[in-house]
DNA sequence: GCCCAGGTGGGTA
DNA sequence: TACCCACATGGG
């Protein structure tokens, strides 16, 4: 599992270069895109990151400071606004509670404590959490997705409703704890799932299931070679 | 008009 | 544990 694993990574790495994720300017401009990008295309996670820009908001102190109504309607744009507004007021509230709103000091502390921690905040669950953790905080935490789910539920790999912590246990026991691996694997399986790995799969079939490479428009533009 | 998008929490059996 | 549902905008 563990050649196969790195296979795959290596043959998405292969096609698509390093990805350099997330696409954010600051550490805490991920914790807010990992709660806004909750169910939501990125595209409306976009246009709220700007609205809050504009706005001024991009900020604990801002946060922690503004109405939660006020909030919802910066964020609109994004979809679920109004559980969104909460989500964020309790993220700030907990950053404030433990560390005075400087995220530097939340990443001090062990961060497998720190993730107990975060997945007790309301609107923080796993995938939002290990992100934080993740792309804000360089730990060695292994995000799952979705997009995770489908593409190795059709390789094989998985079970289609593997929860979510077996998943990434799959993962973190047969990967090294690199920050910069896990960082560009997940980054890669994005990617590879917006541009092939459709819901309705592009070529009608997911076809990486056979091991066979990447579709588009019921093409093989390009093949994976995975071994056995 | 319909489907989908980088989830989460609450309720029910 | 395993389903169901609400939450909502915007692009294809």
């Amino acid at each position: 599992m563990k050649n196969r694993l790195l296979e795959i990574f290596d043959a998405l790495l292969n096609h698509f270069g390093p990805l350099f994720w997330w696409p954010a300017e600051t550490p805490f401009e991920v914790c807010v895109g990992a709660i806004l990008t909750q169910n939501t295309n990125w595209a409306n996670v976009e246009k709220a990151i700007a609205n809050l820009k504009t706005e001024g908001l991009l900020a604990p102190q801002a946060l922690h400071d503004v109405d939660s109504a006020r909030l919802a309607e910066v964020i609109r744009p994004a979809g679920f606004f109004n559980v969104k507004s909460v989500r964020l007021k309790e993220f700030i509230d907990y950053l404030f509670k433990c560390c005075d709103g400087d995220l530097d000091r939340l990443f001090a502390v062990d961060w497998r404590e720190l993730r107990g921690e975060l997945l007790k905040v309301r609107g923080i669950g796993p995938e939002t959490c290990d992100s934080i953790l993740l792309y804000a905080g360089n730990k060695p935490s292994f995000v799952v997705d979705a997009y995770t789910k489908r593409l190795f539920s059709r390789l094989g790999l998985l079970r289609e409703n593997e929860p979510y912590e077996e998943v990434r246990g799959l993962f973190m026991e047969n990967l090294p704890a690199d920050v910069g691996l896990y960082n560009e694997y997940h980054a890669l399986i994005v990617r590879h799932c917006k541009d092939f790995c459709r819901k309705k799969p592009i070529c009608g079939r997911c076809p990486l299931r056979y091991g066979c490479g990447f579709h588009m428009a019921g093409k093989v533009v390009k093949t994976l070679s995975l071994g056995k």
